[in-house]
DNA sequence: CCGTCCTCCTGGCCGC
DNA sequence: TGCGGCCAGGAGGACG
């Protein structure tokens, strides 16, 4: 659920509620939070409640940042939590919740860091530092940071054959682009989900970014989408699903030129887009 | 290397 | 109301 958008207002909002506070506990009430997981049969981190917390208890929170759909807590001394939130993940701000799936608690505070995840998809790591981390490794150009090799980007997105779609969730050409975004983006460009990488043209692509920048700005402004799921560091929803486009309204009426919106499936995600305004 | 498919989970919603 | 089936915003491994 959580794209670049919900992460950062996640992000800024625990910047501005932990930098400077220290960790005074760990409670982990499921394990899996640190062991992660992989297909059957896959060797899973082995992470004991205790030996976290040993790691961790006792660091101040020098500053929140993100990478991609990636969340980090930076600490003094040296050391990195960190936290993706995949599809249902939320990190609240406030008294302990008893579904949290982890909580951590700070020295002279009564409100507590509350993890809760119904989907148990996400996932926390410790590292000393974050290049140790393989997530995070994998992770290409964030596109709101200015100064990265768009060229690159654009050269890249033509040679693939893979559906322009898809291109646009590989977070190893773009971080932080999940379906939501990818789907108003192109709407804004003009572009088919299912069109090949292959088949953009040059003059297309520096429209596709300039959308793609245009989508994320907007719903960090409205500070996120919660269609069920999301919430920010206080619990609150964000607004930025009553100003898609054409996400979640199938069917409906295409806001600029009438016609039905229709529904795609690519590479076994839902989009939706616009038959008449999208080529 | 590349693209596609599948899986890790739970809950909400839809249709019967 | 009950129940089965389907769907969901992510990521990474298996496979051809």
């Amino acid at each position: 659920m959580p794209e670049l958008p919900e992460v950062e207002t996640i992000r800024r909002d625990l910047d501005t509620l932990l930098r400077g506070k220290t960790i005074a506990g760990v409670d982990v009430l499921d394990r899996r939070t640190l062991e992660g997981f992989g297909p059957q049969g896959a060797v899973r981190r082995r992470v004991s409640p205790a030996a976290f917390a040993e790691k961790v208890v006792g660091r101040t929170v020098r500053a929140v940042e993100r990478r991609g759909k990636y969340l980090l807590l930076r600490t003094d001394p040296e050391g990195v939590l960190v936290i993706h939130l995949r599809m249902t993940g939320q990190l609240i701000w406030g008294p302990p919740r008893p579904d949290a799936r982890a909580r951590l608690s700070w020295t002279g505070e009564s409100a507590v860091l509350n993890y809760c995840d119904t989907r148990r998809f996400g996932e926390w790591r410790w590292w000393a530092h974050e290049r140790e981390d393989p997530g995070l490794a994998r992770l290409g150009p964030d596109p709101l940071v200015p100064g990265w090799d768009t060229a690159a980007w654009a050269a890249g997105l033509r040679r693939s054959k893979g559906r322009v779609h898809s291109l646009l969730l590989d977070q190893r050409r773009l971080a932080g682009v999940g379906n939501i975004y990818a789907t108003e983006a192109l709407f804004h460009a003009g572009i088919r989900p299912t069109r090949r990488g292959c088949r953009v043209s040059v003059s297309e692509t520096g429209p596709l970014l300039a959308a793609v920048r245009r989508v994320l700005e907007e719903g960090l402004r409205y500070r996120g989408v919660s269609f069920r799921d999301y919430r920010d560091a206080r619990g609150e929803r964000g607004e930025a699903q009553d100003r898609l486009a054409v996400y979640g309204r199938q069917g409906a009426p295409c806001r600029r030129c009438g016609a039905v919106l229709a529904g795609a499936k690519v590479a076994g995600r839902g989009t939706v887009y616009c038959p008449r305004c999208q080529r």
